[in-house]
DNA sequence: GATGAATGAGCATTCATTCAT
DNA sequence: TATGAATGAATGCTCATTCAT
C-alpha cells in the first residue's frame, strides 16, 4: 500500500554501495549511482543533500546495523574468548555476504583523515568500543594478559580482521575466508591468553582438535589458501 | 627565492607525499603539489606522466626502500622470532619517522582495487613475501604452528601493524607506538609459536622481563595509551 | 533573458559556424561558442562529445542538405550543361547566402589530411561525385569531350567556385558573386564543350547575349569587379 | 669553411614544412620541428620570433622563389598561351617536386583569415597577379576573350590547379599529376579563347595533337587517373 | 650562438548540483 | 515527489616561450 517511498532512499543506499565499491568514492559519479538505483540524478538529493552525504548516510547506516549486531553476539554471554569467537565469525560472514559494503566500509574508511574524523569516527569508535569491552572483561577476569594495552589489542584485531576481510574481497573472494578467520582468532587469543587460562578449559582451539593437522603445513596449504597478495 | 634543496624530482616527491597526505590524493590538485615543491605546476610533468604516475613513483621508490630494509634486517640472522621483531620494530619506527608518507601509503594503498592491483599490487607483495618467509622458516623449524596458513598469518600481521600506525598518525602521534608495536609482537608471537617453542628460550618475552607490569592495566593505562580513535 | 530561438543544438550549431568563421577552429575556444549560443559550455557537452565532433556535426548536417539540393537541382533534367549552370548558381547563391558557413566549410575542409579523410571525405566525397555525373553525362551523350578525365574536370571546377567564393568571403563581399560564377561556368562549358556541341545549341552564352558586352575589358571592369586579393 | 649559420635557418624551415605537412600548424609542436631539424626547441627562436612568425617565414621563402620562378617562365615569352602552359605545368611540377610544401602553403594558405590577410596575402597577391598580367595581355591581344573579369578568370585558375594538386597530395600521390595539369590547361584555354583565336593556330591543343586520343574516354581513363577522392 | 629545463597562461572537459516542469 | 536538461566552477594537462648555463 506504502508507494515505497522508503523503498527508493534504500534503492539509493544500495545503488551507492555497488558503485562506490567498483570503482571507489571519487570515481563514482552521482549519475552512476542514479542510473544503478533507477532513479534520476536529482532524486537522489531528495534524499541526500549532497554525494558526500550519501557516503556518510551509507556509513551510518549500515554501522549502526553492524554494531547492534555485535552487541547482540555480546550479550548472548560466556566467555570473553566465546563472545570474540562469535563476533570474528560475525564480521568475516558479514563480509562474505557483502563483499561490496565490506570494501566500501573498509576502504574509503580509510580515505581522507577528514572524512574519518568528521562523520566516520564515532561510529566507528562505537564499533571498537565494543570489541575492547570484551577484552576488558577478558583481562579484569585474568583470563587475558593485564599488561597489554586493550586499546592496541582491540585495533590490532580489526587492522587484522579487515585487512583480511579485504584481501579475500580484491583477489574476487578466491578463498575459504571462514577459515582464516578461524585462523586470526587463533591467534589472537594464543596471544592473549593468560598462562592459566590457557592451561584451563577456556582456550579456543579451532583446528587443534583435529589430530596432527595437516602436518606437512604450507605446500597442501597453498591450495587450500590461495595467497591473498599474488592476483595476477 | 627558490629552494635549491635537493633534486628537483624529490622535491616534488616529497612534496606529494605531503599533499596527499593532508588532503588525500583526489583532493589534492596538481598545483598543490607544485606549490608545495616550489615549483611550476608544468614542471611536475617533466618528471611524471600524469598526477597518477606520480603516486605510482612515489610508491615505487619509496616501497622499494622499505623492501631493502627489511630484507636486510632479516638476512642479520636470529630466529624467527628475532626477526620478526626487528621488522616490527622497524615498521614502527619507520611510522614514526615518516607519518605523512606512512598515511600516504597505507590509506592510497586501499583505494580502488584498480589501483592496487597495476602497480601497488607488485611491490606490496614482495614486501608481504618477505615476512611470509619469515613465518614459514618458523614453521619448518616447528618454532611456529604448523596448521596456521603462513599467508593469513602475514597478512593479520600487517593489517595490525597497519592500522595501529594509522591509528597513530591519524590521532596526531599521540601516544606511544613503540610500545604498541613491541604489545603487537608479543601477541602475534604469543599466538605463533609452537608449544615446544613456548617452552624454550625462543620466545621473545618483551614487557615479562619487567616482574608483573602494570597489574592494574588499563586504568592507569588509558593516560599512557590515549585511544587510537577518539580523535577530537 | 535566454533568447528561446530554436533548438539548443540548432543554436549550438550555428554558433560554431560563426565563431568558426571568425576565428578559425582551433583559434576558437568553446566557450567563444557557448557565449555565442547562449549556453553554459557544459551544455555543448550534451550535444557533442568534444570540440572536435561539433565541427564534425556541422559538416554532416549542411553537407547533406547541400548535396540533396545539388540532387534535386540535377533531377530537375535538362542539357548537361544546364545542369551544370544551375549547380554552379544555387553554390554561388548558397556562398552569399552562408557566407561564414561557406568560408567554414571550405577552410576547414583542408585542414589536415587525417581530418579530412576520417569525416569530411564521405560527404565531400557525395557532392563531387554528384557533379562527375553530370560530365560523365555530357561525356557519353558527346556534348562534353570525351578525352578529359571526368573527375580531374570536376574537381577543378569545385576548386574554381571554391576559390572564387573564399576570395569572395574573405574580401568581405565585396563584389558580385553572382556574375563570377556565371563567368566561371561559362569558361567551364567553353573548355568542356565537344566542337560539335559548341556549334549547335546546347552552349549555355552567359554573357553573349549582350552584344559586344564591355568591349573595353578590365579597365572599367574593376570598379564592377573589385580585386578578390587585395583585401585592404 | 663558414660554420653554416644560415645552414642551421634552413634546416629549420625544411623541418617546418614537413612537420607542418603532416600534423598541421596547429597541431604540429615547435619541440617536433626542432627535434626533425636536430636543434633545441631554443634554437628555433634565434632565427624566428614565434611559431607563426615561423611559418610566415616559411611563406615568404618559397613564394619569393615561386614568383620569382613564375616570373622567369613569363619573360620568356611566346603567346599568353604559351606562357600559361609553362606556368600550369611549372606548378604542376612545384607541387610533385614539393608536396609537402604544396599542402602546407595551400592548406595553411586558407587556416585563418586573419593569418592569410595579415602577411599571406601580400605574396600571395603577387604571384596571382603575374598570371592575371598573362591574362590581361591575352585579352589586349584579342586572343582570350575580352568580357570576361581576368581576376575572376586567373583565381580560378588558381584555385583549380591548387585543389588538384592538394587532392593528389592528399591521396598519397596516386595519380599522374601532370597529365590532370594538362588537362587543365586545355580546359581553361577552351573556355578562353577567343572565337578568332581559336580558329588560328594559336590554340594549345594538348592531347588533341594526337590523332584519336582515347576515344572511348573515361573507361579506360579510370585507371590511368584514379579519383581525387575516394581515398579509401 | 646553442641548449633544454623550467615556466605558467590557457583551455577542453567533467560532474556535482540546481530548478523549471 | 520525481525528473533530467542545464549549469559553470573546477582542474589536469599542454606547449609556446624564456633564460641561465
Amino acid at each position: 500500500m506504502r508507494p515505497r517511498t522508503g523503498d527508493k532512499r534504500e534503492r539509493i543506499l544500495a545503488a551507492a554501495v555497488k558503485v562506490f565499491a567498483e570503482k571507489g568514492f571519487y570515481c563514482a559519479r552521482v549519475s552512476d549511482v542514479a542510473r544503478e538505483a533507477g532513479v534520476a540524478d536529482g532524486t537522489i538529493y531528495l534524499y541526500f543533500a549532497s554525494k558526500e552525504e550519501l557516503l556518510r548516510g551509507l556509513f551510518e547506516e549500515h554501522m549502526r546495523r553492524i554494531i547492534d549486531e555485535v552487541r547482540g553476539l555480546v550479550a548472548e554471554g560466556g566467555t570473553p574468548a566465546d563472545k570474540l569467537s562469535r563476533v570474528f565469525s560475525a564480521y568475516v560472514r558479514f563480509a562474505e555476504e557483502n563483499p561490496d559494503l565490506a570494501e566500501v566500509l573498509t576502504v574509503e574508511l580509510r580515505e581522507s583523515g577528514k572524512f574519518m574524523n568528521e562523520f566516520a569516527g564515532p561510529r566507528f569508535g562505537d564499533f571498537l568500543r565494543v570489541i575492547e569491552e570484551i577484552v576488558l572483561e577478558g583481562q579484569e577476569q585474568g583470563r587475558f594478559q593485564r599488561h597489554l594495552s586493550a586499546r592496541t589489542v582491540t585495533r590490532a584485531m580489526f587492522g587484522a580482521l579487515d585487512e583480511i576481510c579485504l584481501a579475500w574481497v580484491m583477489s574476487k573472494r578466491k578463498w575459504n575466508l571462514k577459515r582464516s578467520g578461524k585462523e586470526l582468532l587463533e591467534v589472537f587469543l594464543g596471544g592473549l591468553l593468560s598462562p592459566e587460562a590457557r592451561a584451563g578449559a577456556d582456550a579456543v582451539a579451532p583446528s587443534q582438535g583435529e589430530p596432527s593437522p595437516r602436518a606437512a603445513g604450507h605446500p597442501s596449504e597453498t591450495s587450500v589458501n590461495p595467497p591473498p597478495w599474488r592476483n595476477a
